[in-house]
DNA sequence: CGCACTGTTGATGTGCATCAAACAGCGTGG
DNA sequence: CCACGCTGTTTGATGCACATCAACAGTGCG
């Protein structure tokens, strides 16, 4: 049993290397050589698979891997003392979790699978060794950081800043957008998560997300019926953003 | 003449390096050691005086350095297309300038002084270089980036969550508590920025922070006339936040 | 089939934005 | 020196966007 055991765990393991990862080109991987993939592979001593509902890691859990999403669908929540709850990002295949724990070895915030998902956990402290060893790869990881800090702050600028139709809007072609970077349907596609946590993210009651969804409907911009998202008006529904919108130079 | 003026100069970088840094507990060198320290100080050519309302960089600029304060008040923000800004931070001594800019190679807020302050810039490419020669360096720039995620969330909750009153009293505690670690009364201040980019920061108007001030002042919390800032009751202004406050573990 | 959960829509209330005006501080120039 | 304008702050009156409370509809699961 125990030979048999190994057996499927090494079948699991060759399929779980980065160098076979179809999301590679979104991942810690993107412009590492081929030797240096295979090297990252070895960090991986195998993928995990998250049932929908189950916490992958909770606040205050001391840090062992950052986890690279290999398929499925995360959220990530902070909680205040009285149990109010504020999602702070939704995270899908290629995206990293666990980045908020290297600032002091700890998670700060609870992350759950809102889906059936697959995580590869990257053991932090090979990936800092490895990543001394190769140069892009901690170049890449430095980025990964940065970039979740500019996603932070247009954040900030939404909660900041624009109504709740806007922030909705917002919302939506960020998910169309991503998904279309991984070769989904930019147009069509259903949402991982209820109302409450569009609302919480948003910085919204469900009940203005419902309103807006509704306002968004009447306009045509797009067709939201439960969980299932057309949009119906691209430019129309950028338009109700642009404006209020971060102003990139360059 | 260029003799004199690199006599000057030299004056000028011996007066620079980190190992004579006041700030240096608190700055990029945290927990090297003397040699590492005095690496370090090879990449910094030499301070840079800003002067009060200047512009240190702008959204869309090329990253060259990131800064580290070492003097002195700065704000950063972000525009919209349409002219709305989102102060997305403060920066005292001993702060990082610039970790947005790692995601793209461009600076993706403006930075501006709020006071005549002084910098020392860190070339980016040879901080990567160096970093890659001293673990606990690279581990640090690290955390850093890590720390800002962190720093944001509380902000995307405090947006999120809290209302006028509670968002200020948030706002007033950081400072007091950031200006206590570098030596300063946690109780008596003044605030280097006005009331609009307070406004901008916690998601309000400014009208909205003059009265959040009134109801704080009337609650015998805090004194605040103009810009001098004198808490009245600290434990009072904590219990206005907790609650409300980030649900840290451990 | 019934129950729990999620989403939708309506009625009402409230916290903050908006508009407006007065005031304080401060440097400038007459 | 004071008059002046400029900028930043304070306070009041009013309106509106979103929260809250409540009832109900749709959906899925045991």
């Amino acid at each position: 049993m125990a030979e048999s055991n190994s057996q499927l765990l090494r079948v699991h393991t060759l399929k779980s290397v980065c160098s076979s990862c179809s999301v590679l080109e979104l991942c810690l991987p993107i412009g590492l050589t081929c030797g240096e993939v295979e090297r990252l592979d070895t960090l991986i001593a195998q993928r995990v698979k998250v049932k929908k509902g189950t916490v992958l890691y909770r606040t205050g859990d001391p840090l062992r891997s950052l986890y690279a999403v290999r398929l499925g669908f995360f959220k990530t929540s902070i909680l205040s003392v009285d149990g109010r709850e504020q999602v702070t990002g939704f995270q899908m295949q290629g995206e990293m979790l666990g980045l908020d724990a290297i600032s002091n070895d700890h998670y700060a915030c609870n992350a759950i699978a809102l889906e059936d998902s697959e995580v590869c956990p990257l053991p932090f402290s090979l990936l800092e060794k490895l990543a001394h060893d190769l140069p892009s790869l901690q170049h890449n990881l430095n980025k990964l950081l940065s970039q979740e800090i500019v996603r932070d702050h247009d954040m900030l600028l939404l909660l900041g800043n624009m109504n709740a139709d806007e922030r909705l809007a917002a919302f939506i072609l960020n998910l169309s957008q991503r998904l279309n970077m991984r070769g989904y349907s930019s147009k069509n596609f259903v949402l991982r998560m209820g109302r409450k946590a569009i609302g919480s993210y948003l910085g919204l009651r469900l009940e203005t997300i419902c309103r807006s969804i509704a306002h968004l409907r009447q306009e045509d911009l797009v067709d939201m019926r439960g969980r299932n998202v057309t949009i119906l008006d691209l430019p129309g529904l950028k338009q109700k953003v642009t404006g209020c919108h971060r102003h990139t130079e360059q």
